[in-house]
DNA sequence: GATAGAGGAA
DNA sequence: CCACGTCCTCTATC
């Protein structure tokens, strides 16, 4: 998965780019696509000294009806212009991993694990070879052909099946079990007790009568049942604790028996069934249907992962998937709030009954009546390892003792971190649905994810859904602010990358260049605008000077409540500030203007989930087509300060959104020149004053750290360190926000302790005083 | 290994 | 019964 970091086996011939203006679209991941002249590294695999080159392939003599090109070293390349794109698209996005797809010309790979994923949905080696070469302009090179037989030889030859909450590997072939057993780590993770010694130990399942090596204990008529159906296969068991381990020693990039994982759902008489359909309402999209026949192509359920943007409807796939299955059915989310939204959409788009879903959180532990349910809860509660209430202990006891049929993951990019992936040792599940929009980590392990859930089964094109009108079109805009003389003097001198983030972040031109896109998007278009800083000092500062709302980690729920519900009616509420609280599922589709202050180093994730937040916006018909040209609808403005570390950053966070065809305009005047005081920061000496309290914060580590001090007390002494200029010290907690922003009595912790008026921050007097 | 921030538990 | 501080765990990046 990702871009095919680390897959090994690929065929080890290059292909040299005769042309250097390829569609390279940045410099960030490039050594890893495009070998330099005379550079090696590429991935691992022997090289060769050989260099290709294009005009050396042979073109078919009718090429330009068809939109390929093939290399040897497994790169694909599609033309977008074709008549024959959709088919070509849809066909690729089933075989390769797609790695850049700008608007004219995409990029693909054919990686070991892509084209598994490919048998794994039900195509065939010689369909793939055959419809590829239909489809390339050239003649197919034979590295790519031996490559394809290569990946897709052993697809189906094992399988993991899951009864009665045990583990087996399964295969037809006892000398492929024997090879998988030859591996340290695999015969470790067996289970083999006392009599299962005999022959080559495995359990075999035929026709009723011949029942060699069983160990009793699995004889019953379920699995007599099932073994009737087979014509023979071949099982050992494996330590449930274990499961991953074997996985990843399966997959194509070590032994290469990727373990095949199916759920007969139909035909599972063991675990009851759940009484729920899709409501007829719920009217899946062209693409959701086509990530949903990804999923179930052969009348069972694949494990897998459905990629697709947010704002595209993941929930309606996740709950239709459930719907299919029909059997009992954890749901996992990163959140509490996600998992209301969750339980909401299932009751939104099924029919399931009321009592047969619940919730499980620290505040609701609801639990369902009848053998079969839904339960929706968050990663945390299931993988965490602390002291719990003896209430979640119960549920989890639950929870670990029963046999899911779908375990469906949201935001699946997050399993791979050490807590959250051990969800899928905890949980015993027949099939795995993992969902997400942003398939990448700055880590490597998102390819973890090929064991931990399965092959990544359908991904969108985001380019296509806005064409197709689901999603906003959005303009992504990178504004460079140059740093003042004065910040940028300042900033020369730090070491410490803490203190030089203070400063580019708080650079004066880069306040009023997002004071002044506030004020246009708010009057001139009458626009719904998130601001998103990662830095707590940085958002407080911006907030409170241009009295906005704000949310953060330490804002109460109803406070989050009430600040969203006024940005949603309230026509005098048009901007509110996040910090990355906002990146997860915060749901604003009211929204369409994001402007970006400042955030978490070169997180491309963190870039996408942003831009995701206004995917959503589309609503105005207005602004679709305009002139017959479909117009923006939606805004994006990364803020950079020019000449510093955050420009490597940006550029580092772009790549993700570059990849998925998005392009950045580079903004580099404004504010416009000509404004003058109606912006902050105008004079110098406001800003030396500013340019004062973030270097003095900065002696406090520019964290907020009054805000750790016991009560408001404490804070106001501090302010008080900095009187005569602008304090930034008001908060505690933000509650003297949420004074500020409710704008009417007090609330909370201001009703025990009322303040003094005359202490409070100027901000606040003028208003409350 | 450090850092900032989020958020769950009781 | 809820709302609020406090403790603690966890993530994601460098």
């Amino acid at each position: 998965m990702g871009h095919g970091h680390g897959d090994k086996g690929r065929p080890s011939k290059k292909i040299k780019f005769s042309s250097k203006e390829d569609y390279r679209s940045s410099a960030a991941d490039d050594d890893q696509y495009y070998p330099e002249e005379g550079g090696d590294d590429f991935q691992d695999g022997e090289r060769e000294g050989k260099k290709m080159d294009f005009t050396k392939l042979e073109l078919k003599p009718d090429h330009a009806n068809r939109p390929l090109w093939a290399c040897a070293d497994g790169r694909i390349f599609l033309e977008t212009f074709s008549p024959l794109y959709k088919q070509a698209y849809d066909f690729l996005i089933a075989i390769a991993e797609p790695v850049c797809r700008p608007e004219s010309m995409h990029e693909y790979n054919l990686t070991p694990h892509s084209l598994y994923a490919a048998v794994s949905v039900g195509l065939e080696t010689e369909t793939i070879i055959a419809v590829l070469n239909k489809l390339s302009k050239t003649k197919l090179p034979k590295e790519m052909i031996d490559f394809i037989h290569a990946s897709t030889a052993n697809y189906g030859k094992v399988k993991l099946v899951l009864k009665k909450n045990r583990y087996f590997v399964e295969s037809p072939f006892p000398e492929v079990l024997k090879r998988l057993l030859s591996d340290e780590a695999i015969a470790k993770a067996r289970i083999s007790s006392e009599g299962m010694q005999g022959r080559d130990g495995f359990t075999v399942s035929k026709s009723v009568n011949e029942i060699e090596g069983r160990h009793d204990e699995l004889i019953n008529e379920a699995d007599l049942a099932a073994a009737a159906e087979e014509k023979e296969t071949h099982a050992f068991e494996i330590d449930p604790a274990q499961v991953e381990n074997v996985k990843q020693r399966c997959l194509p990039n070590a032994l290469n028996y990727p373990m095949m994982e199916e759920y007969d759902f139909r035909n599972d008489t063991v675990n009851p069934d759940l009484d729920m359909e899709l409501k007829p309402q719920a009217q899946p999209r062209p693409y959701q249907e086509k990530s949903l026949s990804k999923m179930f192509g052969n009348g069972r359920a694949r494990s897998g992962i459905i990629v697709l943007p947010c704002g595209a409807g993941k929930s309606l796939v996740g709950v239709s998937a459930a719907s299919r299955i029909k059997k009992s059915c954890l749901c996992l989310a990163t959140n509490a709030v996600s998992v209301d939204q969750w339980a909401f959409q299932f009751k939104l788009w099924s029919t399931i009954r009321e009592e047969h879903i619940c919730r499980f959180t620290s505040d609701s532990k609801e639990r369902f009546r009848g053998n079969a349910g839904v339960v929706v809860t968050t990663y945390n509660m299931v993988a965490f390892g602390g002291k719990r209430s003896e209430e979640s202990e119960k549920i989890i006891e639950e929870i670990r003792n029963r046999e899911w049929g779908l375990l469906l993951m949201d935001e699946v990019h997050v399993v791979p971190a050490h807590m959250f992936r051990k969800v899928i040792s905890i949980t015993k599940s027949h099939c795995k649905l993992g969902l997400t929009a942003t398939l990448v980590r700055e880590d490597e392990r998102i390819t973890d994810l090929n064991f931990l859930i399965g092959p990544k089964l359908y991904e969108a094109n985001w380019l296509d859904l806005v064409k197709g009108g689901f999603i906003a079109n959005v303009q992504c805009a990178e504004v460079w602010c140059p740093m003042t003389k004065e910040f940028f003097a300042e900033y020369l001198k730090k070491e410490n990358s803490k203190k030089r983030q203070a400063l580019y972040v708080m650079n004066p031109n880069k306040f009023r260049a997002c004071e002044f896109l506030i004020r246009f998007h708010e009057q001139q278009r009458g626009d719904k605008i998130i601001v998103f800083a990662d830095n707590l000092f940085a958002l407080t500062e911006y907030a409170m000077k241009l009295r906005k709302p704000m949310i953060y980690g330490a804002t109460s729920h109803v406070e989050r409540t009430k600040i969203l519900e006024a940005f949603k009616t309230s026509k005098e509420v048009n901007t509110v500030f996040l910090s990355k609280v906002g990146d997860n599922s915060i749901d604003i589709p009211e929204a369409n203007v994001i402007i970006q202050i400042s955030s978490h180093a070169g997180s491309r994730r963190q870039e996408a989930q942003r831009l995701g937040r206004i995917l959503r916006a589309k609503g105005r018909q207005q602004d679709r087509v305009a002139g017959g040209k479909e117009e923006y609808n939606a805004f994006f403005y990364s803020l950079v300060s020019t000449d510093t570390q955050e420009m490597y950053y940006s550029t580092k966070r772009q790549q993700f959104l570059i990849d998925q065809g998005y392009s950045f305009k580079v903004i580099t005047s404004l504010p416009p020149p000509d404004s003058g005081p109606e912006l902050s920061y105008h004079r110098l000496d406001e800003q030396l004053q500013l340019l004062g309290k973030v270097l003095n914060a900065g002696d406090d580590a520019v964290g907020l750290e009054q805000l750790d001090e016991d009560a408001d007390d404490i804070a106001l002494q501090k302010a008080r360190r900095y009187v005569g200029s602008m304090s930034a010290m008001s908060g505690a907690k933000g509650m003297v926000y949420m004074e500020y922003n409710t704008g009417k009595k007090q609330g909370g912790l201001i009703k025990s302790k009322p303040k003094d008026p005359t202490k409070r921050h100027q901000l606040f007097k003028k208003r409350f005083g």
